[in-house]
DNA sequence: CGTCCATTTTCGTTTTAACAAAACTTTACA
DNA sequence: TGTAAAGTTTTGTTAAAACGAAAATGGACG
């Protein structure tokens, strides 16, 4: 990928402006990618996220503000992305009987039969967009990331 | 930044997720600091980019095309863009002469003004943004960034 | 018990993005 | 010249995100 190139410019960028778009492009890219690969199962990047966060609890319900910690949307929306789950079936969610201000969210049977295709073909997507880079490479990236 | 403090979680993630994680939630910081020193010009990220796109033109009127080429936005939006920044007064359009399908774009006197003073906060946020990484560091960002 | 406050979730509104299709102009060419 | 095709921009519609405020519940304390 070459900046320069892409935003058709003949000026040389100062570095970290360089930086910034570069990074800008790329995460373009990448969420291009994504999106393509999460098409034919019609949700969402956020939607997917939600569903791998609530993977990972196993069978522990959780509660929106759980889910929504670990993701970067705001807590208004991860209401309306679990609305949209359920809708389709994917997750189930009631009202605590403890505390009846939260409520459990639990995956479910179909949620994890989909995630499970999902999965397949999001590695494959990473596969791709990752092919030039050696796990060395990738490690070094990741340890310049933890700059940030 | 440590991502699996941030996603909360204490498995071990494979190493190309644990990329794409890692660039979501740096994308999702940068984003938030941008945002944050545009709101008091009020004015968006993807318009302060088409700001800086006609000022690197000089005093050539550039296309609606030619905009959207040097972007990452789809060509409607694009038009609406101009259309938020035309009633702000920062650019100026006009059907193109020789050619009526195209039109006319070139930023005004009080497009480059604002564009003066957002980019002294711009600089600031990329500083602050950029603020753990050294010179040969950013370096290597860009090249592994190249990579993509 | 009643009242105030903190917590948790939801709702309403506005802005932005994605996608598809229409509108308008030019060009080519029969 | 008339008409089809291609190029350029705009419009319409729907889905997603940002932002702010409201609703509902629980806990503390007089």
């Amino acid at each position: 990928m070459n900046v320069e190139k892409i935003i058709k410019t003949d000026k040389v960028l100062a570095l970290p402006a360089r930086t910034m778009i570069h990074f800008a492009l790329v995460n373009n890219k990448i969420n291009e990618q994504f999106a393509l690969g999460l098409k034919p199962f019609e949700i969402s990047e956020q939607q997917f996220n939600v569903l791998r966060i609530l993977r990972g609890q196993k069978d522990r319900p959780m509660n929106l503000s759980g889910i929504n910690e670990r993701m970067i949307t705001k807590m208004s929306n991860t209401t309306r992305l679990v609305d949209k789950l359920i809708l389709k079936g994917y997750v189930q969610r009631w009202t605590c009987e403890s505390n009846r201000r939260k409520v459990e969210i639990l995956i479910t049977t179909e949620g994890k039969a989909i995630l499970m295709k999902i999965d397949k073909v999001i590695e494959d997507v990473e596969d791709k967009i990752l092919k030039n880079f050696s796990e060395k490479e990738l490690k070094e990236l990741n340890q310049l990331l933890d700059k940030f």
